[in-house]
DNA sequence: GTCTATACTACGATAGAC
DNA sequence: GTCTATCGTAGTATAGAC
């Protein structure tokens, strides 16, 4: 019973994050969105003024999905450990729950037709949300640091090796199916990879007591 | 004295490398490759008989420059952890050095348009080198498993851990350049990285006699 | 709010002169 | 090996009827 009679919009967004996801920003077709939403092409420019508009919105949404789902664990009270393990963890479940998500997120790193129109306000929108998150996460990992938990690793580096480990993990399709020898998404799969990542992170940047 | 004489077609490779990485496949257009090299759209078919061959060519030179520089390592014959911190140092010196490479290596994963072209030669043989390259990979680390040196982890999640810690670093671009505070590809930032992924894989991976 | 029709530009690719 | 000219298609975007 509701399925809640999506709107015209929120059925836009949806079909345009998919198809963003598969094949960027230049290889989708505002005709194409159109079709696959069950619209007109015009009408499609009556809901979005433009391309880049309509693609910062898909973006936005993504990106404040995931900012929703890893705030309340920066901003938890439990020890630096807990709160890594637990980010691992809902980092995951998110990119491997919404599929689009980590193909979105490594593909607007490089989208530079896209950030030729960054002055959008969706695209502000965007940029900082996203830093807000990764100043969570940097904090996250300063306390740690700090408490001497974890190693006096760089916090930068870091980052970049957790999101390295995840994003790209579960945007590297076909590659990581060949590799892992099954689905990327499988629950399996899902499952060893939070298990790996919280060993390599344990071992890796906590520090043990003698 | 030699500078010498670059080809058309070196030439074509070259410049049409550059705007692949900057754009990928869908957002660089035939003419723009054209002229950036100095010829008519027109000649450039001439050198290439289309758009996805001369992308798979492109991206064919890229992985097996790859390949060559990390050959050597893998059939070496020192030790495991050795064996490892060199992979590192030649792999993130190879991204350094060719800014392109991370780029169109990540693109790769994802564009599907010229994925649909992968019946092509070129692709084929992009596909058999970076398996080739992926598999010598594999072979160190199963090896430093089997030898009781590092953890019994899993060498598939490991080596996505060890390509996301290199590849996506490399291509992370602004984002990249932003967390870090530096270019990321400046000398100190580079030096860095090998240093944090070291440790990393040092307390991570490696078994510590207790 | 959705449609048809249209304007204008760029795309990949080909033909044929030089 | 490079050029001009051209084909057919598809791109973003707008105008205006319903």
């Amino acid at each position: 019973m509701a399925l809640p009679t999506l709107s015209s919009r929120d059925k836009i967004l949806d079909v345009a994050e998919a198809l963003f996801a598969r094949r960027g920003f230049e290889g989708v077709g505002m005709r194409e969105i159109a079709t696959a939403a069950g619209l007109g092409k015009s009408s499609l420019f009556h809901h979005f003024r433009s391309k880049p508009q309509l693609y910062y919105e898909v973006l936005g949404r993504v990106i404040e999905r995931l900012h929703d789902r890893l705030a309340p664990v920066v901003a938890s009270h439990s020890g630096s450990i807990e709160k890594l393990d637990r980010l691992i963890d809902v980092l995951v479940d998110a990119l491997a729950e919404q599929p689009t998500t980590a193909r979105l997120l490594l593909r607007a790193l490089f989208e530079e037709d896209a950030t030729a129109h960054d002055q959008l306000p969706e695209a502000i929108k965007c940029e900082q949300v996203l830093a807000d998150t990764l100043e969570g996460i940097q904090r996250l990992l300063r306390e740690g640091v700090d408490a001497g938990v974890f190693r006096s690793v760089s916090v930068a580096h870091t980052v970049q090796t957790l999101i390295g480990a995840t994003v790209y993990h579960f945007a590297s399709g076909e590659l990581g199916d060949g590799l892992l020898g099954r689905p990327l998404l499988s629950a399996e799969a899902v499952s060893r990879r939070k298990e790996e990542l919280h060993n390599l992170f344990h071992h890796g940047l906590v520090v043990r007591p003698a």
